[in-house]
This record gives C-alpha cells, structure tokens and sequence, in this order.
RNA sequence: GCCGCGUUGGUCAAGAGGUUAAGACGCCUCCCUUUCACGGAGGAAUCACGGGUUCGAGUCCCGUACGUGGUACCA
C-alpha cells in the first residue's frame, strides 16, 4: 500500500512535467572521441525524447578553449549519425533556440553571474592560481578533511566578500581578472529527486564556492548548463553518475536563477567499467585489452595516432545501439535483442540501474552476431563489399556475393569475417593446408579425384545435389568412404577445415574453379 | 582524508517480504553437422559480511567491508 503511493505521488510529479513538451539534450564537449558511455546518454536521452513525442537537443559544450580540439565536433555528429540518433535541434540541424555553441552564447552567461552578485549569491574572486595551491597546501597540511574553497575559507581570501566594496570596485577596475565564485550557506540541506536514484540529500558544508565565470569570461560548466538548460526549456537532464557531487551547486543555481519549479528532472545514469580491474573504462583499456571503446575511429589531430571505433572495426549500427541500451538497462523480461523502435516503445527510465556495469567484449560481439543474422543482408552488403575490396578483390557479379554472404552470414561475428569466412568464393585459396590432408592420403584416393575430375568435365549439372550424388556414386564405385574424401575435397576448395557445406561451396564457385582447385591441390600432393 | 552513489554466478542481469533465485554472454559435456560455425540438450557457478525488524529477508533498517565517482578558473 505504501509502496503504491510512493509510486502514484512519483507518476504524478513526473506527469507535472509532461504537461510541457518533453526536451532533452546532450551535450558533449568538442574534446576528442566518443566514448561508450557518451553514446549512451545520447541514446537514453534520445530513446526518452522520441517516447514522449519530445525534442532531442545536441549542445556543445565548449567552453574550455584550453580543450577545444579540431575536428572534434564534426566526429560527434558523424557518429550520431552512423547510430541513427538524429537530433531535432543542433548546431547542425538547426533550431529556435541557436546558438547550440556555448562558446557563442558567452555573453549571455556573465549577466546571469552578475546577477547573482548583485542578489548576494555569488562574489567576485580574485585569488591567482599561486594563491589557491597556497590555500590548498595550508589546508592540508592543518589536518584538514577538505581542500575547498568554501565558508570555512572564504573570508581568508582574496574576494568581495572579505575586501570593502570599494576595494572590490578598484580591482575591478584595474582590470585585475577574477572569477565569480557561487557562494554557497552553511548548514543548509539540499534534496532532490533523481529519476534513477530516487531522494537524494546534500549538506551544503561539504559544497565548495564552484566558480561560475571563469577570468576568461568563459562560464564554467555549472552556470552554463543551468543557463542553457533554462534558455532551451529543457524538461530532463540525463547525464553520468559523475555529476552527482556537483548536482546540490546546479540546483542552488535554478533556485537562485529561475525557480524550482522551472527545474528539469534529473536522471544519474551508471557509468561504464572496466572489463578487469576497477574504475571508470577509458580508451587506454581499449587499446590495452584489444576492443574499441569510441563509436567510429577517432584520428587524433595532435598525433594522428588513431584510436580504433566499434563501426570500423565490423559493427553494425544497430547492434552497437542494442549493446549499448542493455548496459545499465532492460525492460523486465528475458529480451535482449531490441531494435530501435522497440526501444523508443519499451524504454523507461525507473527500469534504469543505479550500479555501474562491467563492460564485456565478448557479449558485445554476441550482440553484432545476432544482428548479422536477423538483419537483411542488403543492409550492409555495401559494407561487406568495401572489405572486399580493400582486401583486394572486386565484386563483379553483386547476385553471386549476396548469395555468398546468405551462405556465410551464421559464422560472422564481425563485418570483416565475410572476408576470412567467404574470401575463397571470388578466388582460389593461396595456401592449401596440406598437412591436414597428407596423413591419409593414398594413389587410391589420387585416383579417385583424377576420375571425378573427369566425370565432372562431363556433367551437365551442377547443382549442390548433383555433386554430391556424383560424387558419392563415384566413392561408392572406388569401394572408398566419403567421408574419408570430403575433408580432402574441402581442403581443395577453401584451403582450410571450415566453411559451408562442401558441395555448396563448389556449387557456388562454379565447375571450373571447382576442377582448377582440384588439380592445383593434386598437384601439390604429388 | 572528506562527501556522494552503489554491491544477486567470472560478466550482463530478472527479482517490489513467502520463487526449486529467471534469462543471456563466456566456460565445460553431449547431440546435430563426415569441416568450422549455427542450432539443440545438459552442466559447473551467485544474493559481500555482521547485526536487527518479521512467522518468514536477496528484497526493509543499521553497521562494516569493498567498489566507484567527486573533491580544478575540465567537462
């Protein structure tokens, strides 16, 4: 009964907001390649917004010029792109609440700031880098169980709280830099609501005085998303975990700013662990446990050191989406493979974890393995195609590679084991593996491949059945078991011990190639 | 250190006080396949620990441990 209310008082705060049309938004900084993880938020976030018939808002965050990396911005969108999370709003896509650029929203943040000193929210800070570390090193070397810059030092520095008004004014200006840093009350309890984590409680001693605007004018990302997230009538802020800790300053900053109730909803998502060991996956684990960790290779600049992506190395889109989706979320039931549109349908956020989770290689291979096989095979035979090729062999005949590709679909994890699992169907093997068939072999076997070749130069049909009823008569005749000259056989014609059915297999490359292989091999055996 | 958040097999996880504690990946065995896979049938393996509350706890409460995040003029 208890358990019932909570959830009709939980529905009913949520439904509040749903009165307003729901906006979301992600928003990235410009800094390099994306990560799982920030795949993931787009993807909540998007699967979320296109439930509720809402907007899906992409901004850049770039305020931090010392970051801000070419190219980076660009990546971002191709990559949204390529997992089919189009934005209705963005830098690129246009919108009624331009610019999506932080960086050319600069002005708008400082009257916010000034504002806030002038309502006695925030002061001005004009302490130097030196002086900071100075505070910090004072700090700790007291004993102290914080390092902030909060009320217990504040009045120790060098601001507008402790200098006289006409002090402050002089270094103003004198064009000395300063920040503004938010000043936060002692002793005072900020709860919140996450969608995910339910009440959450922050004491505001342990909040530090943020800075909101940085001496370059720049806003620092606390006063910019809660600006922005006004400005944009944002509803839901989905973000990771690691935002939690600054969440209390975000919401002190709605109150002061714009309200309360004008706040959107917070959602926390897990974050995405290492495979081994602990802590938060990265793209050095990445390169050191051998799987991508962004979505699309990212060529750093700086560099030009590239750092492998989930689409080049054979991903396909939606797989790579369906993976993602599961980590940290299902819907209840045993499904695991989820399209995008039953996604949009079934996703809900209260079915979101609160742990993070481990990431796994292998059950992410799984998932592309599923979806080469439930996916029409047109939908990446271009792909599939360009593998090809840049392994050197040009498809000519497009009705013979997308048989192929029928025919060797179930054994493909990932898009490049088309090549390994198929390459012998466009040209001959260039090594036989020879020790596999010499063990066993004989002049009574020799002679029976001298006469199937004969046999075969004759026949007229050539359908996999055909074969293998030729075949078999002619063992049969020889008083030789087939499965004794099977092996042989498909050795001949792929070079190794795998691959479709034998008969299949020279079916499908033709009497000719069939018969060539089968020289070449005998020829080798001799 | 301090603060926050978390903790069901090796991994992802279902679980809303009463279940033989789902399912998936991986691993092992067998079947199918005269190859390799797919597929099918089995198997090993789990509620971090300690206290409560309750007739009954994986589920609620407290503590501990462990993990993780934050503690920047980075996001």
């Amino acid at each position: 009964m208890e358990q019932m209310d909570n959830i009709t008082i939980f529905s009913c705060a949520y439904l509040c907001c749903m009165s307003q049309k729901v906006r979301v938004r992600f928003a990235p900084s410009p800094t390099g390649g994306l990560h799982l993880g920030g795949v993931r938020t787009v993807l909540f976030n998007y699967l979320f917004a296109k439930k509720h018939n809402g907007d899906f808002i992409v901004r850049i965050e770039d305020t931090d010029q010392s970051r801000f990396v070419t190219g980076a911005e660009a990546y971002i969108f191709d990559c949204l792109k390529w997992c089919g999370l189009t934005p209705d709003e963005s830098v690129l896509h246009g919108g009624d609440f331009a610019p999506y650029r932080q960086s050319e929203r600069k002005e708008l943040y400082k009257q916010y700031a000034e504002q806030l000193v002038k309502d006695g929210h925030a002061y001005y800070a004009f302490d130097t880098v030196a002086e900071l570390d100075n505070m910090r090193e004072l700090l700790k070397t007291k004993g102290s169980s914080s390092l902030q810059y909060d009320h217990n030092v504040r009045m120790n520095m060098n601001n507008s709280l402790r200098l006289l008004p006409q002090e402050t004014q002089q270094l103003l200006d004198a064009g000395t830099p300063y920040v503004i840093r938010i000043g936060i009350r002692p002793n005072e309890f900020i709860p919140f609501t996450d969608m995910i984590r339910g009440d959450i409680e922050f004491d505001t001693n342990n909040v530090d005085d943020k800075v909101l605007l940085k001496a370059d004018g720049m806003p620092t990302y606390h006063l910019a998303v809660v600006v922005d997230d006004f400005l944009m009538k944002i509803t839901h802020a989905f973000r990771g975990e690691e935002w939690l800790p600054s969440a209390p300053v975000h919401i002190l900053l709605w109150k002061y700013l714009f309200g309360l109730d004008k706040m959107p909803q917070w959602a926390h998502l897990p974050l995405i662990l290492k495979p081994d060991g602990n802590g938060k996956l990265s793209k050095r684990d990445g390169d050191r446990l051998g799987f991508p960790v962004y979505a699309m290779d990212w060529p750093d600049p700086v560099n030009n050191e590239i750092t492998k992506g989930f689409k080049e190395i054979g991903f396909l889109p939606e797989a790579f989406i369906n993976l993602l989706a599961v980590l940290g979320w299902n819907d209840g039931t045993a499904q695991e493979i989820f399209s995008m549109e039953e996604l949009i349908e079934k996703f809900s956020i209260e079915k979101v974890h609160k742990g993070g989770a481990k990431f796994d290689f292998e059950k992410a291979k799984w998932f592309n393995h599923e979806w080469i096989q439930k996916l029409d095979v047109n939908n990446y035979a271009a792909r599939v195609k360009a593998i090809f090729e840049t392994n050197g062999i040009t498809i000519n005949n497009n009705a013979y590679f997308l048989k192929v590709m029928e025919l060797v679909k179930g054994r493909c994890t990932l898009l490049p084991d088309f090549f390994t699992q198929g390459s012998f169907f466009f040209e001959a093997p260039a090594t036989i593996d020879i020790d596999a068939i010499k063990p066993k072999w004989d002049d009574k076997k020799n002679m029976f491949f001298m006469e199937l070749i004969k046999a075969w130069q004759l026949s007229t049909l050539w359908e996999a059945t055909d074969i293998e009823t030729s075949f078999k008569e002619l063992a049969a005749a020889n008083t030789l078991k087939t499965g004794e000259l099977m092996l042989p056989l498909r050795i001949m014609l792929v070079g190794e011990k795998f691959g479709p059915g034998v008969f299949e297999i020279a079916a499908a490359i033709g009497k000719e190639a069939t018969i060539t292989r089968i020289v070449h091999t005998l020829s080798l055996l001799q």
